[in-house]
DNA sequence: CTGTTAGCGCATTCAA
DNA sequence: TTGAATGCGCTAACAG
């Protein structure tokens, strides 16, 4: 089964006796031929299967290929389950469908060791959480090519963020509202080491341009500050990925420590993090919110739906992936920009 | 700001003053040039910002881009909500990454309309329950590039399936053990004409290779007559999108009908759907399974964490994504291939 | 081991 | 309105 080679579009023209410049004009610029001609070369293109300018080609010409890469800080399998990161690219990909692009996929890790070609391919980058290795070969030259950061700072770029520091501040002031005797965070990716347990003074944290972490934690220890704790006397538990299955045993950790040691706060900074608990609760029989009380960061619906709800904070991740979106396609400025969130009061602190 | 135009190759093979097929040589076979003279290349690519070969003008030059679309019959926004959609790419993802492709994400509605021309770009395609239009331009044409299909099965391509009418059977006959008074159906996207609702004899179904609901209704059915219901007279509702907004009102429908007609067993085509039943009846106090037994189909780990622990048939979705991107690397042969699935007893449905 | 050369398929000048 | 010519940046033959 010999593969019917493609036409081209000079073939086209060659069978249709006209030049390859009347049949690109086709394609791409109506006003430039007479309707008859268009409609001939349109015909004759349909029936010889003929599907229009080849990408490759195209872009190379034009320079521009209509592909927006979203680079992703963590793998794509895990990205894809996580329901933040779901969310913004559900935003991206709204905002880039109605403008005719389209999407690539690229996880920070493949990216820096093999494939680093099939970068180039695209318009534009969105990074999420971390600055692509093969964009900052030199850190000095200028930027190369349009890029907007979201949920990290890197020097020179437009970035969009949440407020973090005032949202994790809100949620911890509302907590603590009712005087826990064992307050406790549980944080994400806050430790230079990857750590999935009790976070102590051995550990170095990660700069804050590099994680949300910081401005959450920092968030939570004014809010218990101003409450009379002492913030360094709050313990910290790490968790190094945002899933249940990694979340369990830190979290299993915490809730099978003896009765006058364990947590009857836990601020955690993410939903998936607090869903963990709240089900782990469940199952040793700890009742939400009477011995324990729990908040979330993120408001995924899974948080909304199911009973106790959960006391959280909510971001819209969706319209951050919008935003992200129009910047690299140029539909709005980019400059740095704050979204701002909401307290969510459920059951699981009330 | 004036961009400082990307280096080229040709550029960079002159500043050394070697030749651009030894440049090319240092980036794509080491094997073809004097370590020496790989270093010096490198480095002084590095040094001026050369970040290796352009993608765009690789790609023509070879024909390939190591880059593999991902056609989904929704739209993107939905499908990366959608767990079953999200874990599907997860495999797909995972097993493109390992192999140095890239995933460029299409959504079946945008490739009709515009940027049909960023699709050729793509080495291969995976169509997720709907053949691209742009695809079959010419029906009678030769299949003229790699397509895997995945939960539909267009004639001509290979197609990724699972047991769709064994497995709606197994579980349906796990449910019917215990005989229900009213069983009910819910259906996902069985009509030609969009219906959120109940099903009547006015409704017209799908032709059973556009959608594995026909199997699964076929598995229900077959079930139900060995044990003595007639299909016919059993209810069915239809939902258009597996999301909690679009099925909420159509559970809502179905539990709010008066005691004596309530369903008493609901067999939904979807975890969401069993998932929304499940938290409605919550809220109005109709207990599961005393009172109203559910199942789902999917297995999703959501339908797992929560009490109750749903009934369902557990598809590896991941699997599938895996299985047709192995495909369509040419790693495995292309022919169909049919998944199994598990029968998962929760406690929606003992 | 290194250099020269000829396109990949197309969009865009410019001339007719 | 149409056609001929040029090269986008690169790789793969081939020649040296």
């Amino acid at each position: 089964m010999s593969s019917p080679r493609r036409i081209t579009l000079k073939e086209l023209a060659a069978e249709l006796g006209v030049s390859t410049a009347s049949v690109s004009n086709a394609f791409n610029r109506p006003d430039q031929l007479s309707p008859a001609l268009r409609e001939r070369i349109l015909g004759e293109a349909k029936r010889l299967g003929y599907r229009g300018p080849d990408a490759k080609a195209r872009s190379l010409r034009t320079g521009r290929s209509r592909i927006i890469a979203v680079v992703l800080a963590e793998s794509l399998t895990y990205s894809l389950n996580d329901a933040v990161a779901s969310e913004l690219l559900s935003g991206i990909a709204e905002v880039l469908d109605a403008h005719g692009h389209t999407l690539l996929l690229l996880s920070g890790r493949q990216h820096a060791s093999q494939a680093p070609g099939s970068a180039s391919i695209a318009d534009g980058f969105i990074a999420y959480g971390l600055l692509p290795p093969t964009l900052m070969v030199s850190a000095d030259l200028p930027a190369q090519r349009p890029l907007v950061a979201v949920d990290f700072s890197p020097e020179g770029y437009p970035a969009v963020h949440i407020d973090n520091e005032p949202a994790s501040h809100m949620i911890a002031r509302h907590a603590l509202r009712t005087p826990p005797r064992r307050p406790a965070i549980v944080s994400l990716r806050l430790t230079a080491e990857p750590c999935n347990g009790r976070v102590t003074q051995a550990h170095t944290q990660l700069p804050p341009e590099q994680t949300i972490t910081r401005s959450r934690l920092a968030g939570f220890h004014r809010a218990l500050e101003e409450r009379g704790f002492t913030p360094s006397a709050v313990p910290i538990w790490n968790i190094e990925e945002n899933t249940f299955e990694v979340c369990a045993p830190v979290i299993a950790e915490i809730l099978d420590l003896p009765d006058e040691e364990r947590p009857d706060l836990l601020l955690c900074m993410s939903d998936r993090i607090a869903l963990t608990a709240l089900t782990l609760a469940e199952q040793r029989g700890i009742r939400v919110p009477e011995d324990l009380r729990i908040t979330g960061f993120d408001g995924i619906a899974e948080g909304q739906y199911r009973a106790p709800r959960l006391t959280t904070v909510r971001q819209d991740s969706v319209e951050k992936g919008r935003i992200a979106a129009r910047m690299i396609l140029g539909l709005e400025p980019a400059e740095p920009r704050l979204l701002h969130t909401a307290l969510m009061i459920g059951d699981s602190c009330p």
